[in-house]
DNA sequence: GGATAATCTTGACACGTTTCAGCCCGACGA
DNA sequence: TCGTCGGGCTGAAACGTGTCAAGATTATCC
């Protein structure tokens, strides 16, 4: 069957015996228009069949009733944890997300910038690749809201939400010191993630309070944030002879750790007698890992839904909004990847 | 800093000293204008900053550069693994998915649907919740395209792209059958879920050719394919007497197995040896779990592109199209969740 | 009953594109 | 020299909606 011609405002119009304005008014401020009236327009409307083309109305009104959110990662749970809470959020209001997935690349995350403006979507929450900003000013200074998401913002005029990466480092950290472990890798990259370079520095920061010093800590870059890349860190780290290889291990994130698991399990490296571990997300998968995982919990969903509603307290009512940067606190969550006490040295 | 007025085709027309039609023509047909027009005009476009506002074409062609997928569940590796596979086909063409997640509640899905058809979408990517797929005839009828993901298509003149589910849990059935086993669980839901009755009949079907009485199979309903589902229809199955209790348990997806596999350990129950199991999806976390998981493995990317890619050959040429109903082929991955053989009886 | 107020309704314009009939003008052939 | 051809470009008409000033109708009050 070929679509028939698809049936406009106009239609309604006549049908109902009304004008155009008088339908608009009934769909989007039926109080103003008589009962009587309104329930003549709703019944053309049912009968024809009629749904609003938003296009349209977002040509006219300016801007649309969608939001971009740009992830580095679909397949990582974290992200759609995040996500769900931001479909909490903006499914209350009527708003279409349009998900994209930056892969945590620069190039990918431009291309789906400049889609999203196309779009003229209200605002965007993201959590960018890098540091260069710049372009996401851009896009503020046309209109379009910005929100970074699991990231700090530096300019007081940008909303955030975050989680403290520093202190996430630093809890994972002191417990490794406090359990004995003199020396610690860290798995984590790209390095240009800033998620990455923070629990890094944090973890650090908990050496230098312990009094030890920085060579404890032995970094283990990856190129990207997966469980691939964790079984490939995991043989870099089990390559080294035996008396300098690290006692413990700690990951930049649970994908990370879970690979990390798997190549050591396969290499016949106990988990945590030989090395102990901690991840860091806590994503559901962590606790049903062949050894249950250590790791550094995030209020996932959360983030998502208080991004969202940032965005749209300041699209309801741009005039008194206050921009923040929300910070949440992250929480060390112990399992058995970690929990084995080694005398130092 | 409030946002300038918006730049429009028209301003890049006044800087260039062109009309707004050659500009439009340089965006969509670069190649009927003069070269040296053309560069005037892009000159302009890169000055001004210009971005074509696509809510503005989509009403004057018709329909849109978007498109929607509807997901049961985001969570769910399963999922975001068939997005990943969309997006692939989709970026290439330079087009936006809409991502919507119904959670397997029909009202949701219903919203969404809704919301699809105001963006005036090409195309609607979805797993339904169940088989009333009057409304997705509804929507085809007024020109959107439709395409069944994960699912098959009853109707000729609807795309569909799904993996043979019978045969899924028939391979998986006809594993414990031969390992030995003879009182099997089945644990999977809603019921309302095609994929999951389809995997319960070749279940029944395996047994039927093994010359079992149908009795071998108990069936435990959740009410969702989720870990936390699975860890209480895993205390179900521990509350039968001993000598009743199943020896295997046959999952109706991944996170239902994980969840099953968490309050067997719980319990002390040891797997495989008190109790083997499989599940389905073969998820990248299935090998990671506690104990690796045997999973009937779908090709959850391909489902995904080649979906994607159904709609947009339709898209681009309707005239030629002739409607599919893809259907992939699982396999069975052995892991050691299901590496026990046992004495029938 | 008439003036005024209150309540509804109308109709035209604007939003930023694409499309298309038609105009201009230089080149070419006769 | 004129006519024709065709590549380049123009300008206006749509697309479906929201908005708003102004008009129409009904209610209110003296």
């Amino acid at each position: 069957m070929v679509p028939g011609p698809a049936v406009s405002i106009r239609d309604v119009a006549s049908q109902a015996g009304v004008s155009v304005g008088t339908v608009s008014n009934v769909l989007n401020r039926p109080d103003i228009v008589a009962a009587s009236t309104r329930n003549r327009v709703l019944a053309a409307i049912n009968e024809l069949g009629f749904v609003p083309n938003d296009a349209a109305r977002q040509l006219r009104r300016g801007r649309g009733r969608t939001l971009g959110l740009v992830v580095l990662d679909v397949a990582n749970p974290f992200f759609t944890d995040v996500a769900k809470g931001v479909e909490d959020a903006t499914g209350a209001a009527g708003m279409a997300v349009i998900f994209c997935n930056s892969d945590g690349d620069p190039a990918k995350e431009s291309r789906y910038l400049d889609l999203l403006e196309e779009q003229r979507v209200q605002g965007v929450l993201i959590t960018p690749v890098d540091d260069a900003n710049e372009r996401l000013v851009r896009l503020r200074d046309r209109g379009v809201l910005v929100v970074l998401l699991d990231r700090r913002s530096t300019r007081p005029d940008v909303c955030s939400v975050a989680v403290d990466d520093r202190l996430g480092g630093e809890l994972a950290m002191r417990h490794l010191v406090e359990a004995g472990h003199r020396r610690i890798a860290f798995v984590g990259g790209p390095w240009r993630l800033e998620q990455v370079r923070d629990r890094y520095h944090g973890a650090v920061h908990a050496l230098d309070e312990a009094g030890l010093a920085e060579e404890t800590l032995r970094r283990f870059e990856t190129p990207s944030p997966t469980v691939a890349a964790g079984r490939d860190a995991a043989s870099r780290i089990l390559g080294q002879p035996r008396s300098a290889r690290a006692t413990a291990v700690f990951c930049a994130n649970d994908l990370l750790a879970l690979g990390v698991l798997q190549e050591l399990t396969r290499q016949q490296v106990r988990v945590p007698e030989d090395i102990a571990l901690v991840g860091y997300d806590d994503i559901d998968f962590a606790a049903a890992a062949a050894v249950p995982l250590s790791s550094v919990r995030q209020p996932r969903q959360r983030l998502g839904q208080t991004a969202a509603q940032l965005m749209l307290d300041e699209a309801n009512d741009p005039e008194n909004h206050r921009h923040q940067q929300v910070i949440f606190e992250p929480e060390l969550v112990v399992r058995e990847s970690s929990q084995y006490a080694r005398t130092p040295g």
